[in-house]
DNA sequence: ACGCCTACCTGCTTGC
DNA sequence: TGCAAGCAGGTAGGCG
């Protein structure tokens, strides 16, 4: 599922190889996937363009062009992207090709083709989106968790201006950008915070930890180059951080710091990981709500791991994956 | 602001 | 064994 880690690796791994490219083509068999504009300007205006940078902004990839354009590209759950020689063999699920100068072809593969593509004019304050109604993409996002700038006092002003719970907060991409189920799940397993516990009820050293939890995880997961679970690949292969994943798809297993089972339960429609031990709700938030949804964690633990959810890389069985 | 729902997609897993 | 239902989740959009 690529999130902030996800994507920064793809971007890395794509900007040298594409340095100095030029795009001299674009085919599609899912022009659904184009955004904006439609899917014909789309290919005209990119053709004779070169890709100046490869950089990221929450989880869209940006390839500002000459010209003053700019090629984003939303992978959303199943994307993947490799620049490779016209002779090697594809698949069905590679849907956009953009040919090279050189020869060489751009592929966007898509499982699931809920990736979107878009190629928009850059603007002085950002990247303005077009004549859509999609907003400007620089405004529209929260802070970059990552960026210098981005201190724990801002961290504070900012969470002190929400009420709902944790989770969905964090996932909130107006909120922060780029965080998603996988680092949603750790960096609160990181904060020992429930993510049923609501933004208004923590303390000044539970944002401090919440906060360093969050840049920690994502650093984490950049240096590892992703969490390959699923369809995720980076253009130079898989990622490590699934590896060090501590609660993420490790339901029934025991926690790493209480040696407890770690649960599972349902969460606006998310599947969300906790240690129940490590991750207290505090009585006055032990709703009738709150109650509802965690029956079902308890359930969960006890009927044990899917193999799904069984640790990977580690002789599990059922863990192999492809 | 917040919470809850549905739709978009396909492939894998589960249950009968 | 086969086949349908259920599930996975990033994001937009609708509703209350």
């Amino acid at each position: 599922m690529p999130e902030l880690p996800e994507v920064e690796t793809i971007a890395r791994e794509l900007r040298p190889l594409l340095d100095g490219a030029t795009i001299t083509g674009f085919q599609t068999d899912w022009p659904r996937a184009i955004k904006y504009p439609d899917p014909e300007r789309f290919a005209t205006q990119l053709a004779g363009r070169e890709v100046l940078d490869v950089t990221r902004r929450a989880k869209w990839l940006i390839m500002p062009l000459s010209g003053d354009m700019v090629l984003a590209v939303q992978v959303k759950m199943t994307g993947q992207l490799f620049v490779v020689e016209p002779h090697v063999t594809g698949d069905r699920h590679v849907h956009h090709v953009f040919a090279l100068a050189d020869g060489r072809e751009l592929r966007i593969r898509d499982v699931r083709k809920f990736g979107r593509l878009g190629l928009y004019r850059r603007g002085e304050e950002g990247l303005i989106l077009g004549a859509d109604d999609i907003g400007e993409l620089y405004d529209q996002f929260g802070p970059e968790p990552l960026a210098e700038d981005f201190t724990v006092r801002r961290f504070r002003a900012l969470i002190r201006t929400r009420r709902g719970r944790l989770k969905p907060l964090l996932m909130d991409q107006a909120f922060l950008a780029g965080i998603g189920n996988i680092y949603a799940d750790e960096a609160l397993w990181r904060a020992r915070l429930h993510p049923l516990r609501s933004a208004a009820s923590l303390k000044p050293d539970d944002e401090r930890r919440l906060y360093t939890a969050i840049r920690d995880v994502l650093g984490e997961g950049i240096a590892r180059r992703g969490s390959s679970v699923d369809d995720y690949t980076a253009p130079e292969g898989d990622g490590e951080m699934q590896r060090y994943l501590n609660v993420y798809q490790r339901t029934g297993t025991p926690c790493r710091r209480c040696d407890r089972p770690l649960r599972r339960f349902v969460l606006g429609m998310r599947s969300t990981h906790f240690c129940s031990w490590c991750q207290r709700l505090p009585r006055a938030e032990q709703t009738p709500a709150n109650r509802k949804l965690l029956k079902g964690a308890v359930a969960n633990a006890r009927r044990g791991p899917r193999w799904s959810e069984l640790p990977l890389g580690e002789g599990a069985v059922g863990a192999e994956r492809d």
